[in-house]
DNA sequence: ACCTGAACACCGTTCAAGT
DNA sequence: ACCTGAACACCGTTCAAGT
């Protein structure tokens, strides 16, 4: 009882709201989003819940600024291979979100449920300006640039949220080509008279790179905005 | 005690899994995501829950179900307007999507969770199936076509998903162009130094007609197919 | 001001028992 | 084969009480 002194190492360092938000987010990365509960949060900071109360107001307002924080932290990155051209940072920015899905994959449902709830919230915002200055940069003229950029932003939480799964399907057991084989080969058995371009595709949709194919997505919108309106140069 | 040969009206005719579905959508309809419990879906089939349970294998399955059903039939319908050109077929499916979403707002949050679950489940292939005819009778060679198809399914997602909301942030007190009105004025408050392009896009988006811009960025992608496979007229 | 922890209402799911 | 309904484990949230 003497070497009592030092204590079990640290304990509390005081709760804060940050402190809370990076548990939500360990926990959620570990354990997906039913994995989230107060209980194992209370656990993980060593207190009750309602200390976690006094910080935040509810489960939902907690889901919101972890999605809030990690899609500020996936935008604030510096694109290593600083694009130079407005195209290139909008692949940058498109893929600097796939990733952040890709690694933190309850993000593409809580993105959903988020924006669908409170469509412009504060994540919206963000997306919308760092794809935004580019567009302006691409010589989109004013009127447009809103258009041009919604559609960018749309399709990559669209494509971003889709992708993710496929991280996340494959479990322990599952590896990636296996998985693509099995869809592959059950598109083929759909109905050939109501499935006749899915059954067409199948190939196609199996030897599939995620993040090729989600570039080229952005390079087809991309196109479409040139297309549409031609640089002055 | 007499009149009793007629009995109160019908009570049970049979429980099947399409009348479970059938209370189920409108449970979500009427109340919402969160509006969907055993509970409630017992009370209303006048059952217990187990009888549920014989027809469905847990809450996930329903709302799986649920959501496939909705989508299916929103598919399903015929444009009125028959649009004869491939463009106009693929604005028809998804504008028959964005009112889907619309017409049933937890369909978004839904959508996403489901894809991200199991990317190609039973809808994706559905939505892949009516855009892919189209796209390929745009003549998008045979390579292309997934990628084409894709981009444009994700867009469809990404969009309808957000203005889903449009239609349900808006309650009883609320009117849509007050709700602009408010994120516009909001969104001038930014910080100029982080937000200078959401500040300069804020009159633009408080213009915005959900409908109109969700189709712009349509045409924008379908520009962008025609740029890169142009039709071999 | 910040935290504790028992208590409450509610949820999805199970299962022995009925028909 | 299909249904009943009590029971279980678990959840988000509250709140009187402490410091």
């Amino acid at each position: 009882m003497a070497s009592r002194t030092r204590k079990s190492e640290r304990r509390t360092e005081a709760l804060t709201r940050e402190r809370i938000l990076e548990a939500a987010v360990e926990l959620l990365d570990a354990t997906g989003e039913g994995g989230l509960t107060f209980r194992a949060l209370t656990e993980r900071l060593v207190t009750g819940p309602g200390a976690i109360y006094w910080h935040v107001a509810n489960k939902g307002e907690l889901l919101d600024a972890a999605t809030d924080t990690v899609v500020a932290a996936a935008l604030a990155i510096e694109p290593a291979e600083s694009a130079d051209s407005p195209q290139g940072e909008i692949r940058a920015v498109a893929l600097g979100l796939f990733d952040a899905i890709d690694e933190h994959p309850w993000l593409a449902a809580q993105l959903a449920t988020q924006l669908s709830r409170s469509p412009w919230g504060a994540v919206a915002p963000r997306i919308l300006e760092s794809i935004g200055r580019q567009v302006r940069a691409l010589g989109v003229p004013e009127g447009s640039q809103f258009t041009a950029t919604s559609a960018l932003m749309h399709y990559i939480l669209g494509a971003a949220g889709q992708n993710a799964a496929n991280g996340r399907v494959l479990g322990p057991g599952v590896d990636r080509s296996e998985f693509l084989d099995a869809t592959s080969r059950a598109w083929k058995e759909l109905d050939p008279d109501d499935f006749p371009f899915t059954r067409a595709v199948a190939d196609q949709m199996r030897a599939h790179d995620d993040q090729a194919e989600f570039l080229a997505g952005i390079d087809l919108i991309l196109a479409g905005i040139t297309a549409v309106h031609p640089p002055t140069t």
